[in-house]
DNA sequence: AACCGTATCAACCGCTTCGCA
DNA sequence: GTGCGAAGCGGTTGATACGGT
C-alpha cells in the first residue's frame, strides 16, 4: 500500500498565489493558528493543500521576515555556513534571521555560487577549483580552503583536506567550529498561541517582533499594496546593508586578483 | 520594436524525519 | 518494536523580469 499523498490533488490549485488568497491564509492564521497544517486550507476556506500553504506561510507571508537583498555580513555567515553544514539550508536559515531557507537557498545558487566559482573556488568544498590537478596558471593565486582560512593551521588543513576527498561535503568536527552552531532545532514551530510571534530558534527570539510590530498589515493591502510599499518594508526590515565588508574578501584579503565590480 | 538569452525567485515534488498510537 | 500520518527539508522546475543585440 503506497503511502497517502499529502493531499488529495484534485480540484486544488496550483501555481502562484493571489492577493486573494494571501489575505485569507493570512487572517485565519493569525486568528486560529494552525494545529494541522492539513485542515487549515479548508478551514481559511482555501483550495490549496495543507503543504503549499505552510509552505507560503513560511516563506513569504511570516511577520518576521525580512525582504531584501542579503547584507554583506549575512552573506558572509552564508558561506561560513555553508562550509561548516553543507547544503543544510534550514540550520543557515536558522542562523540569519528573518531569512529562510529558500531564500538562502536561492541567493545561494544564483549569486553566491557563481561569485565562488568565478573566483576559483568550489561552492561545494569550498577548496580551490581544480587543486588536485593545479592549473599552470597561478594568478589570481589560489586562496585558502574555505574552511581553513579563517580557522585551521597548516596541520589541521592537510588533514582536513585529506577527509573532504573523501565526501564532498566538508563538516568539520565541533572543535573546528567557529560560528555560532546551530542549535539542536531550526524548526518554527508557530503553535496557535504562538502564531504571532512565531517561535523560530533564532529569527523570532532576534528578531523579537510581535504582532503590534507589524510594519503594516499586508493582508490588508493587497498584492499591489505590498509591492508597493516595498521599499518601505525593506527600510523597515533589512538589517541595514553591510559595513563595507566584501565578503569575499576572506577569500582574497587583496581584492586585485578578480573583478568586485561584477558583485552587485 | 522585436526577439533572444540569462537571471531571479516563488512554488512544487518527493524523500526523510519525527511523533504518536 | 512497528506502522502510519504529518511536518520538514532540499532539489528542481517554471514563470516572469531584465538586459543585450
Amino acid at each position: 500500500m503506497g503511502r497517502q499523498p499529502c493531499c488529495d490533488k484534485v480540484g486544488l490549485k496550483k501555481g502562484p498565489w493571489t492577493a486573494e488568497e494571501d489575505q485569507k491564509l493570512v487572517g485565519f492564521l493569525l486568528t486560529h493558528g494552525h494545529y494541522c497544517w492539513r485542515v487549515v486550507p479548508k478551514l481559511a476556506g482555501l483550495l490549496r493543500c495543507g503543504k503549499s500553504c505552510r509552505l507560503r506561510w513560511t516563506n513569504y507571508l511570516r511577520p518576521d521576515l525580512k525582504r531584501g537583498l542579503l547584507s554583506d555580513e549575512e552573506q558572509q555567515l552564508v558561506i561560513d555556513l555553508h562550509a561548516q553544514l553543507g547544503n543544510r539550508w534550514s540550520k543557515i536559515a536558522a542562523q540569519l534571521p528573518g531569512r529562510t531557507d529558500n531564500e538562502i537557498k536561492n541567493h545561494w545558487n544564483t549569486h553566491i555560487k557563481k561569485k565562488l566559482r568565478k573566483m576559483g573556488i568550489d561552492p561545494v568544498t569550498h577548496r580551490p577549483l581544480g587543486q588536485e590537478a593545479p592549473p599552470p596558471l597561478q594568478h589570481p593565486p589560489p586562496p585558502p580552503t574555505a574552511t581553513s582560512w579563517q580557522q585551521l593551521d597548516g596541520a589541521e588543513r592537510s588533514q582536513q583536506a585529506e577527509e573532504e576527498d573523501v565526501k564532498a561535503v566538508p563538516l568539520i568536527q565541533p572543535h573546528e567550529v567557529t560560528a555560532v552552531p546551530p542549535t539542536a532545532s531550526s524548526n518554527c514551530s508557530v503553535s496557535p498561541a504562538s502564531v504571532i510571534s512565531p517561535s523560530c530558534s533564532s529569527s523570532s527570539a532576534a528578531s523579537g517582533l510581535e504582532a503590534a510590530e507589524w510594519p503594516e498589515p499586508m493582508y490588508l493591502l493587497g498584492m499591489d499594496g505590498i509591492m508597493d510599499v516595498g521599499s518601505g518594508w525593506d527600510a523597515g526590515f533589512v538589517v541595514p546593508g553591510g559595513l563595507g565588508v566584501d565578503p569575499f574578501d576572506h577569500y582574497y584579503p587583496d581584492p586585485a586578483g578578480f573583478d568586485q565590480g561584477a558583485w552587485p
